[in-house]
DNA sequence: CATCCAGTATATA
DNA sequence: TATATACTGGATG
């Protein structure tokens, strides 16, 4: 069953993001792709099915959000966020991360004692890097405990120009 | 300070 | 089944 999504882009200042919604919300939020922050390709004028009106508006709350938080403001409205592709315990984790308020960082150990498995810290690591809506699920915030910035899937530059964005200093 | 190890959920081979 | 992760905390040299 290949559920039917919708992908959109979102023109921002730091380039070009690319939004995917199923039917349930937004399922995807994906960083411009290296290099480009040119014009990228229009999707085809022509052949492109009609956008139901409830994403649309979705979309528009992704982009407002998504250059709310470049601006270093707080997201606003959200989507509402279809993340019934991930595992519970991936959800658990998803969700614990967007408890987390701007400017503030926690820790893969502080992840894994909120959620009832203090000896989870890895697979909290892995969940953060399987985490598919970036930015507006807050993975970036996530720091390894010795102050180490850990990684991330859109890049270091990313994380680190994020928290830099939210006043957050290394 | 450098290594190693256990414990954990998932993904991949 | 084995190995590797966006890890942490403790043990060991």
């Amino acid at each position: 069953m290949k559920t039917q999504s919708v992908t959109l882009p979102i023109f921002t200042s730091a380039g070009q993001f690319v939004a995917r919604y199923s039917e349930n919300g937004l399922v995807e939020l994906d960083f411009p792709k290296v290099g480009s922050a040119r014009r990228a390709d229009r999707t085809p004028q022509r052949g492109v099915p009609t956008i139901p009106a409830t994403i649309r508006k979705w979309h528009r709350a992704t982009a407002a959000a998504l250059k709310n938080i470049l601006a270093g403001r707080l997201p606003g409205k959200l989507p509402p966020l279809d993340l019934s592709n991930g595992t519970m315990f991936q959800r658990k984790v998803w969700n614990t991360l967007r408890k987390i308020a701007r400017g503030q960082t926690k820790s893969y150990g502080e992840i894994a004692r909120a959620i009832g498995r203090p000896k989870a810290v890895r697979a909290v690591g892995g969940a953060c890097g399987a985490n598919p809506i970036p930015v507006l699920v807050p993975c970036h915030r996530v720091l390894a405990a010795n102050g180490k910035v850990g990684g991330f899937s859109g890049g270091l530059n990313w994380k680190r120009e994020l928290l830099a964005r939210e006043g957050v200093s290394l």
